[in-house]
DNA sequence: GCACATTATTTTGTTGACAAAATACAGTCG
DNA sequence: CGACTGTATTTTGTCAACAAAATAATGTGC
């Protein structure tokens, strides 16, 4: 009897493809909270039939992205002050958490070419097109400081929260400039290589609060839907 | 214009009740994990197509208890003491965090209440009958313990983590008595009407620490895959 | 012009069908 | 008997179609 079940490479059904598209779309602010979905509108400018399409709102949905309500219909989720500061909330105790696992085993060299990179941003002012460069290497530090936390359930929940986080940022209408967020990413640096647990966590938490307090702005002016 | 996306009441489509259905069963422990499941082979025993049965796997997926690989199918997660010891390390903090945010929202009298039913399972060794009685005061027990932590994910992140456990204690081979647990509910019970907040994270914390050593039993038994 | 009932259109829920891939089976050759 | 190749069967991926529900549009009376 052959293998039951094997690992199927890089293969990527159109379901597949669909639910990248959309969470893509979602992300980057192309499609607006409280959008609906509709499945043949959404079938016919992606080239396939609605079935590939309702398999990935239901893993959306899941993710926090879409809304699924029986019989109405799917829409883009509408995010509330309330639900940063969940996602926050939850995402500074998990982070804590991962990066107190990581310590010994982080990547700091990987960790000080991102730093050099964002030391590129210090002076940008923040648009649609830098914003994004810019949230492409918050991705790679923050996957650096817990991708060996040594538990993948951990990492996997991260990995949302984050992107959630960054959904939000391309959303809000809020403009600033990086240099706030560079300066903390280079000082969970500098801790990291003084190997201060406490001075770690003191400036990841800084940088989290930051984060949340920069985020809680302009939210609910996008609900296109009135309840 | 009427409204748009309203709240449509307890309809449950076909793909809801698939969803739950297989749900139950995986956790109940009817669905060994590694068993495949078939989409048409389901879809007769459910009566109804293979849709449903898709939009469901996807959902199941996302909350752990399915495995997908495209073009082989779907089957029912493998539990490792890797991924138990994931799900605990992650609930021991969370569930910490939501206590800590009820404290003084809680429920002491309903939490007593159960506290009085947990004492009737003291001497009773387990079975598959009472334990699937007992897990049901022990989703309540905690689900009174972060209901008013005022996070929405949270809840939602910890009932899920919840239902996992759930499902390997149901599905481990490991019988025991429920006198450990029972005591350690009880005194988590005692620290939060004397509302010490180190003794009652303290006594959490035993509680959920002792529950994965229980937990770390005989898994990897069941397989069905060989890989 | 506005409230309300009626009709038309859109959209979802669900099904059945078909091709392609994966799996199981059977027969052949060593 | 065992490895191997080709064939039959099962199973997934995707689509198109239909009924029922929701939404939009229309019309009627006031």
């Amino acid at each position: 009897m052959k293998e039951y079940l094997e690992d199927l490479g890089n293969y990527l059904s159109l379901k597949d493809r669909v639910y990248q598209n959309i969470k893509f779309q979602i992300i980057r602010g192309n499609l607006k909270p409280g959008t609906r979905l509709p499945e043949e509108k959404l079938s016919r400018a992606m080239n396939v039939s609605r079935s590939p399409i309702r398999e990935a709102f239901n893993r959306l949905e899941k993710e926090g992205f879409v809304t699924i309500l029986p019989r109405k219909g799917a829409a883009v989720s509408n995010i509330t002050t309330e639900t940063i500061e969940d996602i926050f909330e939850i995402r500074e105790t998990l982070e804590s958490l991962a990066v107190k696992k990581s310590l010994g085993k982080i990547f700091i060299d990987e960790l000080e070419k991102v730093g050099d990179n964002f030391k590129e941003f210090i002076n940008k002012s923040e648009n649609a097109e830098n914003r994004i460069q810019y949230l492409v290497l918050d991705k790679k530090f923050h996957d650096l400081l817990s991708q060996n936390c040594g538990n993948k359930k951990l990492i996997e929940l991260l990995a949302n929260l984050q992107e959630q986080i960054h959904w939000l940022r391309n959303t809000s209408l809020k403009r600033t400039t990086f240099s706030g967020s560079v300066r903390e990413h280079l000082a969970i640096i500098e801790a990291l290589k003084g190997n201060d647990k406490k001075l770690i966590t003191k400036t990841l938490l800084q940088h989290l609060e930051r984060a949340k307090e920069s985020s809680l702005i302009e939210v609910n002016s996008w609900s296109a839907t009135s309840k």
